[in-house]
DNA sequence: CATGAATGAGTCTTCATTCAT
DNA sequence: TATGAATGAAGACTCATTCAT
């Protein structure tokens, strides 16, 4: 019989997750304590340990939280009804980037690159952002078999190893635009665009 | 008149630095501790704090080494007297990313994210993560004219902006290439190269 | 809703004070360590800076228990019924002194010179030490000027300055009678009496 | 055959002490480190251990200097042809007293009560101090056997016990004075004397 | 004798986690 | 379930002392 419904499980997870991201922005995984996140929560260290079961638990949750929240955007795009781009899929990925940015308070961008620094000693959050890679690795592939059927693009190439180099713009976007401030959207979509049109050799 | 040359201080800072150097990339900034490198180093805690002043001090400086090692290479292409192309240029900065890779024993990449982790959290260590992008940009944007200038590439483009997405291709191989293990150097570049002639729309 | 009461927090602060005060009488406050703290009080280090913020928190609330203890007795005589004179006032003093000193198991005296000690370095233990003496002084001052109210002294004296010499007697007590027991009580009161009567160029 | 000569090793020791002393009476004798008195010293670590045999060593060398520099003045008066009176004798103690602060910088007054707290816990320390009390409590006997002789004391009295009384106006001046700055040298005077010719009951 | 780099036991403090209430 | 006081192992850093040069 249980005395609290799991809507209220799920919404005090959220409370501690949301309250926890903001202290892993702020501080890294390693430098934000459960004291750190127990009060930001608002909750008892009980409560809180009553949700997670620990702090790599929670780590972990976050990572999750972190890295999964970009590929159904792209995924949309790719198949959808509209003619497919490689520019309009990436001006539609890096937006959604921007705006999970801003909704987190710039978290988002912290977070996601403290991801991958605790993939390279976690294999738990490795596997987590591996996944997450590979989603969108395969939704890119997908953009340019769409844009090869579509007539933007000429057939002919190594789809996958192109997703590579694409997937590569938004790490990039997120550490010179968003961590570093060095580069705004536009011009960074712009960038990327006369690149992708120039001829080069 | 001291009893040690200089040339010793240097070389003990480096077996110290080269020991905190393998520690970090198994576990991180903040989950590598004094202890470890100390044991790693093979001196003594007061030893180690005699060359470095303290835990935040090392990190820096490791910081430094971990990306203040790649500007020159690609300055060397970007100002030597062959006809400069931009694959030819991206294939050189990433076959250097995999020659300090090897010598590092794979820690080189690791450590280069936990560094912009770190940038996050230590203005410091962003100022040294900054101030190495900064520097690789403006070797991209001379590569970009040279191309122009040696008929590689059509003149008129905004070459700052397109600098940022080529600099982007670099932590993208780091990631998906030496830290996922997702995709070889050779496949990586193809997928560049391939990108940058399509015309995509 | 807290499950300990303000008074249990008090005598946890209480316990770990007494403890901390039996360490520093026998070693002086810095060659205690919290280690002997925690260990003396029964308590976790946890628990310890739990109830105090740090060692010199510690050190500036076990100087103000030691110095802070007296001012009282002798407010009583100066402004109690009784007529005034200087020898009983001074007796009521050092017999308090006296039964602190048994209290504490002989720790008062020896923390107090500690005190005096580390006045001279940590400006907060010299505010609490500086108080204490500006309290007694003053009641010196009220103890002198009953006396002359009293008829037991002559009029026209300067009680300020006076009181400054009367004070002396207690920490010359101290160190001569409680911490060298070169003099017992009743010889010290003695000779400070006879001192007081004697009409001396 | 001694290549240095013992001034020369007399003048170090003496080089050592005067850093020391300083040191002592900036941070006291346990915040003091080693490293403190050999940068003070402007010696290297062997050379300060060549002259002292350790830390303990040091500080009850330093304690011997700052508490054995009294007796003489005072046994100077008890001895002199002039007309002995305890007001008198009392003012050429205080006078030394101060003239040995101001020699010192300050120090003298802050590591005298060091050196108190310290005979708390280092029983050779204690037996230092403990001598000077003991010189300076005779001399006092022999002050006040040669007022009364001099015809400046009523006979009759305990002068033992009234010298402890005697011996407390120096550590309270100590204190009062050059510690806490409360009051000066000629106001302590006056206040001594008038408490001494006060008719007290 | 003098030097000062090196040692390593010891110090203060933190923090993930538990459990009595 | 919820609380938050308590735990204690582990962390960063210090410092008296030595000894090869």
């Amino acid at each position: 019989m249980p005395r609290v419904t799991p809507e209220h499980r799920a919404a005090r997870r959220e409370q501690i997750l949301a309250a926890a991201i903001g202290c892993v922005a702020r501080e890294g995984f390693h430098k934000t304590t459960m004291a750190h996140v127990i009060e930001a929560s608002g909750l008892s260290a009980g409560a809180v340990y009553g949700y997670f079961d620990g702090k790599p638990a929670l780590i972990r949750a976050i990572a999750e939280r972190a890295v999964g929240s970009l590929g159904e955007t792209l995924a949309d795009i790719a198949d959808g009804s509209d003619p497919v781009t490689v520019p309009g899929a990436l001006r539609a990925l890096l937006e959604r980037v921007e705006q999970l940015a801003d909704e987190t308070g710039g978290a988002f961008p912290k977070v996601a690159v403290h991801a991958w620094s605790e993939a390279t000693r976690d294999e738990e959050v490795a596997a987590v952002v591996r996944e997450n890679i590979d989603r969108v690795h395969a939704v890119w592939v997908r953009v340019l078999d769409r844009a090869v059927a579509d007539g933007g693009l000429a057939p002919g190439h190594d789809h996958p190893a192109m997703a590579r180099a694409l997937l590569s713009l938004m790490p990039g976007f997120l550490l010179q635009g968003r961590i570093f401030g060095m580069v705004d959207l536009e011009t960074y979509l712009r960038g990327c665009t006369e690149l992708l049109g120039a001829t080069s050799r």
